[in-house]
DNA sequence: ACAAAAGTGTTGCTGTTACACCCATGG
DNA sequence: CCATGGGTGTAACAGCAACACTTTTGT
């Protein structure tokens, strides 16, 4: 017996402290005028891997990307035809892909602010962002320094936190334990943007990054 | 385009303080005489976690058991048809699986003395147990209550700790964790094998437990 | 009574929490 | 010069690591 497979992709990123994702609109029918996760049918010369880098390249114009398999979906009645949905995350930086603005069926959303999505693809956002928001909180190296690959401020990084683990931390300690303990490296620069003192950029230390759990 | 999906299972069980796992084998060419992990070529009238059900009652005889989803495998050449695989794991307690015994076919095997395993099966399960590996350090309460569903004494559970981080752990200070933070609680039985002291038989504080790691 | 294995106590270190206060920038 | 927001200090507490000693069993 024979079965359809496709690769939905959720392309994640930290924005303003926020999780955001990237989904494109449907431009014909079923769902038109809906938004949904991009996605491809795989075919028998294509690795899943290989195929989810396509649908990535095809999204964002990125050629490079961390992108990792999440989960499948097999419910019968999830296309009319039955199809296989095996998920990736992809991890980038919104900026990133902002480049390719302009058009206007594609655009970042709040994971709590999701608009009107076809197929069962809020269901599998869904999923995929509570097994992520699990990964981050107990992985922290693994997935944390692809949120934040380049340079952040530390309210920044709080605010992500925060976000995730949906509680408030004190903004004292946070900043102790991260530079107290050389988790962050501060790069001597500092952002210029807004009312208050500006704020250090750092980036993390992957080394002492290793193993770190919140 | 199509492929043929299935669901090979991945048994596991903690036994003597080592990770076990339940190979069958093959009775028939290809790889006749080697060992390979049970599984099925799915249908479309079935969703994989069903599928992995049945997997886990053919070999085991048990209805129930906890069964999650771990990871694809989609290389080109792992069968001579496209066959993508689907891999689930199942944690069960291996005194149960041994009442199927009788027939040869069936076997615990240690994870890291495993047989001849066909086709590509010995790159799927060590991929998956890098993975359990990973979880079971960082996820506790998930991974380990399935393990240990029922009494066990301290130093068991130490040797499991120690094979799976893989490295020494102080007895006293393993002892006044998980008495001390009442993460288990004492039955009151005793176990009577061996040579020394009795050891006492804990189960697990799931409440306790939530949202540890080690 | 001796070996083997389980249980108990003490101390210092490290990281977290809960606090109040000082500094740099824009309007 | 004041509002806004980032950076620094200190003290109490919890969990972990590194230690030696006592208790319960089988032989």
């Amino acid at each position: 017996m024979q079965n359809y497979i496709e690769t939905p992709l959720i392309i994640l990123s930290a924005d303003e402290g926020k999780l955001k994702i990237y989904l494109e609109k449907k431009q014909d029918e079923p769902y038109k005028g809906y938004w949904i996760l991009p996605s491809k049918i795989l075919d028998d010369q294509t690795t899943l891997e290989q195929n989810a880098q396509i649908v990535y390249q095809n999204m964002t114009n990125l050629d490079k990307g961390v992108i990792f398999q999440t989960r499948a979906f097999s419910d019968l009645n999830r296309h009319q035809v039955r199809t296989i949905a095996i998920s990736f995350t992809a991890i980038t930086e919104k900026t990133l892909t902002d480049m390719k603005k302009g058009i206007n069926d594609k655009s970042w959303f709040q994971i709590d602010e999701l608009p009107k999505l076809g197929f069962d693809h809020e269901y599998i956002i869904n999923e995929v962002i509570k097994e992520i928001r699990k990964k981050i909180t107990t992985n922290y190296d693994d997935m944390l320094l692809k949120f934040f690959p380049s340079d952040f401020t530390l309210p920044e990084l709080q605010s992500f936190y925060e976000y995730v683990l949906n509680k408030p931390i004190d903004r004292r300690n946070f900043h102790k334990k991260f530079v107290g303990q050389d988790l962050v490296i501060d790069t001597g620069f500092k952002t210029s943007k807004g009312s208050g003192r500006p704020g250090a950029l750092y980036r993390f230390n992957e080394e002492k990054m290793k193993g770190k759990k919140l």
